[in-house]
DNA sequence: CCGTTTAGCTAACAATTGTTAGTTTTGTGC
DNA sequence: GCACAAAACTAACAATTGTTAGCTAAACGG
């Protein structure tokens, strides 16, 4: 059973992935809980406390998903495809929270946009880090490391509007071809 | 000498790009271009429609690039390279109007969101015909070719973002880097 | 069954929004 | 320097917004 605060959230995650933060208003969120406006107030304290919330949530789990690969004594290669599936598998879980990360983050107040955005840059430097091991170990082309991270994470982030037009896809067999297309490209 | 509409247009793509399009208003807009508000009235007809000219030129741009290299003689890969190679020169180009492809259409209204998927699909259509075509040719791996075009432009339509943080870049130099990137990916 | 908390409702607020009306200023062609 | 068009301004509008106040109904612990 969902608590309503949660329930909430997830409506607020759908419809802000659809309409985007400032265009959904509070009314359209109560309707979609099945409550009045002013009935929401009991279970939130502010719109943007929403947003934050949703995004921070995200925001912790890469932040977790980083940590432990970092800290494990997987080659470099095996730590990529490791980002990779945890992407994969946050993407197909949390679909809507996900589609926030991309451009909704703009609509924080000063603070906590900070906030999240120092988790962002670590997990890039995290990510850039590897993917540099990756090259030291002979494993990668000497390219521009900042390029091929760019390119990388610029698939995974757009993943979650993919997904939802192929949910059919099996989430085990996507991990597959997009580990093997991001790593070996597409040349034979 | 560009003309005022193109000014305003120059300011309205910066803010929509900056703050989204619904968190910008006509006040700052105003501001931005150096005038009270309702002078903006003067010069065009109202909000939306400077989201919808800056959707659709930057629409009809790709719409035309894809024109011109599917009535080419190129071969399958010569032609995958063009399209990357517009994308790169397009995006130096007109950064802060391109960006707004990501997201920002969703505010259209009916009408025109239609006219401008039904361009994006006609693009991403294209784009997919010649992955295929590449692999028939026997030039690329079998791979979902679905996850592939994904894939690919994804890359394209971010490109726009790391531009701005790298603006030394040379963009031959990054169109190069771009181009064998995605073809030829990470792997050595 | 009572007292208290929890969660809902109606009504209203203050602020902000896009836009218009009406007027004045600026600029251009003759 | 005068007529006319173009483009600026002030003031105001109607609608929408997030949020609060005050009240009622439901749920719950004893």
């Amino acid at each position: 059973m969902k608590s309503k605060r949660q329930q909430i959230k997830d409506q607020a995650a759908d419809l802000f992935r659809k309409q985007g933060y400032k265009a959904t208003n509070m009314r359209q969120l109560a309707e979609a809980v099945g409550v009045k406006a002013a009935s929401l107030y009991n279970h939130i304290s502010n719109k943007e406390e929403l947003l934050q919330e949703l995004l921070m949530d995200m925001a912790h789990l890469f932040t977790k998903s980083m940590s432990t690969v970092k800290s494990s004594s997987l080659a470099p290669v095996q730590k990529l495809e490791r980002l990779i599936a945890d992407y994969v598998r946050y993407t197909v879980e949390y679909t809507d929270a996900i589609s926030l990360l991309t451009g909704e983050w703009v609509h924080l107040a000063d603070r906590p946009k900070k906030e999240f955005l120092k988790l962002r840059d670590n997990y890039e430097d995290g990510f850039r880090q590897i993917l540099n091991e990756c090259i030291q170990a002979g494993d990668f082309k000497k390219i521009d490391v900042d390029i091929a991270l760019f390119s990388t994470l610029s698939t995974l982030r757009w993943l979650y509007s993919w997904y939802s037009k192929h949910q059919q896809t099996n989430p085990l067999e996507l991990e597959r071809q997009v580990t093997r297309l991001l790593i070996d490209g597409l040349r034979k």
